[in-house]
DNA sequence: ATAATACGTATCATATATTGAAACGTTCGT
DNA sequence: ACGAACGTTTCAATATATGATACGTATTAT
């Protein structure tokens, strides 16, 4: 009778018959399927409560009865695991590539998506000095004025880029940011046509970057990934040698995305 | 306040706070990322209400906070999905390959997966003839005096294989069934070497059948195929037709699961 | 064939888990 | 340096999940 009631340690805030539920869909999920009454003794409750469950995960569209009277997961859950995983596969398949930009060139690297227009950074590597950079994963930038974002929007769709230009304001945050229509325009066509985008402090004063988009398998410029630091060390010349190297490694990226 | 309370029209036997746990899941799916206040306005709550489930979620395991204090999904839901994934994905794959067979040959094609020492069929298309097997979907049946069963049996790893044969019991269902060890072993080494099994009424009386293992990505026989129908029209010679075009269904299979 | 058992589903009163408000310390924007 | 917005915790009120009960159907045993 102890063990039967000592839950009570758990925090108190926790919603029970949510973890209940979840339980119940893994169990569903490991054995494939399972009938009302084999729940209930998995779960250590009676028929109603294991039906109950059951059912509202079945009215939620994560399980099915099949005709021997089982219940077993369909392929929902496939959706919301395909959500996530495609923002946990780029960056796992540009670690290897981030570090070694990092080693090569020792300036920040960082991996940006383009979401709601915007670029939220999903991946980074500090670059190791003093003088850098200081930005933290999941933080959110404008697109207009960073590399990653220009890169991004420079191979996006037409009536997408369109959608863009016409409402996102380019409010100037440094001395270099582009705020007038047509120059901007004008520099998204000079990025397409080099592949790669500069943000010289138009952003962030004293601070350039060089990035690259990176194409999904729908040929789209979900990510980019981009080498930034102060001017003072990422002179234009040497951003002359960063350009090959980061273009090599978007272009790797976008083929083992499927693009 | 009508439309506030207009959810009682729902099955009073539903779990509540699943569906709204679940919802949670999916919006963060959906926005890849959250705060507590974000998703407490999308799911029409208070700041406190939303971290419950969040943190309900996190102590989960199905949600991480990041560095900028948002909530987002981590990869768990994948162990999920791909405990699913792998069921439907043999299904899928099987599908034009059983629907050529069927159109072929006008008997019943069975598609079964090995699990807990069973066969359980996990996809068919029936026979048109009105003399027929007649089994459900998620149906069970004993590995041991079936052509599913045994197809897979045979290329079993030698210690799982050995705790079949000593633990099943091999009870008698049909004039043919083999129930000596020495003769069953003997059975599944023929079986290997030709790669198809054959049930010549070892289950039923007058039922017949051919099948042969598909291999998955570990090179497991997780799943068979099979043709099977009256043993009338089922002759010993037609099995000779059928035999390669069942064994090329399932290496073709098997590449295509990654064996 | 028939009885007995196990099962899925529905209903209800009651016990309990969830809720919203309130409060506190922290972070963010100005 | 200030105020607003936020994440987190607590607590009492109450909306909700629970277990018992019941009923019709499928499955199994006799």
């Amino acid at each position: 009778m102890v063990e039967h009631k000592n839950r009570t340690e758990k925090k108190y805030y926790n919603i029970a018959s949510l973890e209940k539920g979840i339980r119940m869909l893994e169990l569903l999920a490991a054995h494939g399927e399972l009938s009302v009454s084999e729940a209930a003794r998995l779960m250590d409750t009676n028929r109603a409560g294991s039906h109950r469950f059951i059912s509202t995960l079945k009215d939620l569209g994560y399980v099915e009865k099949n005709s021997s009277n089982k219940y077993q997961p369909t392929l929902k859950i496939m959706a919301l695991s395909q959500k996530v995983a495609d923002r946990f596969e780029i960056r796992r398949m540009a670690k290897p590539h981030m570090h070694r930009l990092s080693m090569m060139y020792k300036e920040t690297i960082n991996l940006g998506l383009f979401k709601n227009q915007e670029i939220i950074h999903i991946d980074k590597i500090d670059s190791l000095e003093v003088l850098r950079m200081d930005s933290a994963l999941g933080d959110k930038a404008p697109a207009y004025c960073t590399g990653l974002g220009k890169s991004i929007l420079a191979f996006l769709p037409d009536h997408e880029l369109d959608h863009y230009v016409n409402t996102v304001d380019r409010r100037p945050l440094a001395p270099n940011t582009i705020t007038d229509k047509d120059e901007f325009l004008q520099e998204l066509s000079r990025i397409r046509r080099n592949g790669y985008a500069i943000d010289d402090e138009e952003m962030t004063i004293g601070l350039r970057c060089i990035a690259a988009p990176i194409f999904d398998h729908n040929h789209y410029p979900a990510y980019a990934i981009s080498i930034s630091g102060p001017a003072m060390r990422l002179t234009h010349r040497a951003l002359e040698d960063i350009k090959s190297h980061i273009l090599k490694v978007s272009e790797d990226l976008s083929h083992k995305m499927g693009s």
